[in-house]
DNA sequence: CTGAAAGCGCTTACAG
DNA sequence: CTGAAAGCGCTTACAG
């Protein structure tokens, strides 16, 4: 059988009132050697307070969801949440992973079912869910980041400013053929349009493609080189069209020129090593989770936001 | 305010009784009339029920849940529990995702304090989990799998028997340098050991690597080519590798030839296409989820396991 | 066919 | 310093 706190109680020969009070810290009042006999008595019979009993009495439970995002789900990100979910614990607080694909009404459900501490969410809310999450009184915490659109601006424009930069006159944006993946996609390539604009050249052609060599064949092809700078979507599409390149022989990056996108592992080991944009999603990440254990009023309020466009351009051989 | 099922008895003119009953599907006994005039005032007051209320009153609560392993939580992952989520929620259950890396005791909280209806897991329990999860009364499933070490020997013995058929005779098994990630490293190894001593060959050597350059090149010079064939842990290792032979000059597969495992999007748009074992997780871990539904007794029992070997060996240009 | 009451396990004023 | 009682929102026998 589960212990609860009728048993302790019993066991320790006190009311459950006081068997409550002591194992959630507020028991000063009581006497040393009861606090003792209670917390051995809660060992001994292995006692787990119901979660649904202390989220009736209590009005929220002590669940906290984190939202995340549909973009690939790296090992880096498990390593933030298994920290994460390890701090919240020490807090009696359990962190349950959502996937952030839901409609507002599903969200809606959720939280007026589980009725969360809080809910935490890698990639801005929308307005839609903020009001709803406000409206139950849900407390929302989500990276402390510029706006998501100008964040993707911001990355076009650097990657264009680098492929100039190496001589490259004319542009193209690579985005992604699947446009559900393809959320940050627009805010590039607007980017990279701007800096053509401020830089009198062309606006900058726009092909769309998988990771699939021969759509990176024929994306390539379209684009006609010799001489083209070609700012991808991210690293897996940027190594496709390195690939496709050297299908065709071009000289990278005589020829083509080509910047990716969040540095992963095997953009590093390409021949010749891609260049491409480093962004730490950790930094952000610790300091919304740090943030949100300080609103919880138990641990010192974190340094000050890191800056939230940590972006680091990484030259390889590929511009 | 958040409606109570109190409040919408009040506006429906009915006992809370008949709104749980109703809401609940057994209100067959009541007038279509009653029905319906709860149903109506259910949606105007947007009332959600209260899961803490719910699982109190109940025994078990109305969540899942999902054990995400620590391994790549790869798009595909993403897009069956997306799915899994909707499936649940049609049933009026709430799928909530938990990394896979907590001790036993965490995993005891959790579910202790959650009640949940049934836990599921993409890797197989260990015995101690299976053992508490049934003391506790949560139902668990787990893909239908052969013993997870036989999976992964079948997986080194497919490797070798494809490296010597095309012509390999000294093997090597490129295993990861980080013992975590490596969960799944000493069945592989032993797989290729097996197949060496029954085609009497040499026991293979055995390299560990991260996804980086150095180190590829580092390995690749230790096993001291021409003439390899390296059974690699997964298709970045392979890539690695395949990056490493050519900055040596080495003729793939001539000297050196390689098989990853995955079949991940970029193993097929190297240069060449990477020899590798696919393994589609998409079919187990949906039949898992229909198991589940079924023994919840609300849909009709699949049509019966997939094999759960279900690799392929995809031929490229590597070996 | 419907409603009133008890109870799920906990916490929190309140009375002693 | 401690215990008895009420109440959180729901469901489920049970009585009418």
């Amino acid at each position: 059988m589960i212990a609860k706190s009728e048993d302790v109680a019993r066991l320790a020969g006190v009311s459950r009132g006081a068997v409550s009070q002591i194992l959630n810290g507020r028991g000063e009042r009581f006497s040393a050697s009861t606090i003792e006999r209670v917390k051995e008595a809660a060992l001994e019979l292995d006692y787990q307070p119901s979660a649904a009993g202390r989220a009736l009495a209590m009005g929220s439970s002590d669940f906290v969801i984190a939202l995340i995002p549909n973009t690939t789900f790296g090992g880096n990100l498990q390593d933030i949440f298994g920290a994460a979910t390890e701090q919240l614990a020490e807090q009696g607080l359990t962190l349950v992973l959502r996937l952030a694909t839901t409609t507002t009404a599903a969200l809606g459900r959720l939280v007026t079912g589980m009725a969360p501490r809080a809910i935490l969410s890698l990639t801005p809310f929308s307005d839609e869910e903020r009001e709803l999450l406000e409206r139950r009184g849900v407390r929302a915490f989500e990276p402390h980041l510029a706006s998501e659109d100008q964040f993707d601006r911001e990355i076009g424009r650097l990657q264009a400013r680098h492929l100039i930069e190496r001589g490259s006159t004319r542009l193209a944006v690579a985005r992604l053929r699947d446009a559900r993946q393809d959320p940050f996609g627009q805010g590039r390539e607007d980017g990279v349009r701007e800096i053509c604009r401020q830089e009198g050249l062309a606006d900058p052609e726009v092909v769309h493609l998988g990771v699939d060599l021969d759509e990176a064949l024929a994306a390539l092809d379209r684009l006609s080189p010799p001489e083209i700078g070609i700012a991808c979507y991210n690293d897996d599409i940027a190594t496709c069209l390195l690939s496709a390149a050297r299908i065709r022989s071009f000289v990278v990056p005589g020829q083509v020129a080509l910047i990716g996108m969040d540095r992963t592992p095997l953009s590093q080991v390409t021949v010749p090593r891609l260049t491409t944009i480093s962004y730490d999603v950790t930094a952000p990440t610790k300091n919304m989770i740090a943030n949100f254990l300080s609103v919880l009023g138990r641990t010192p309020v974190p340094e000050g936001p890191p800056n939230a466009l940590a972006l680091e351009l990484e030259a390889g051989g590929t511009t």
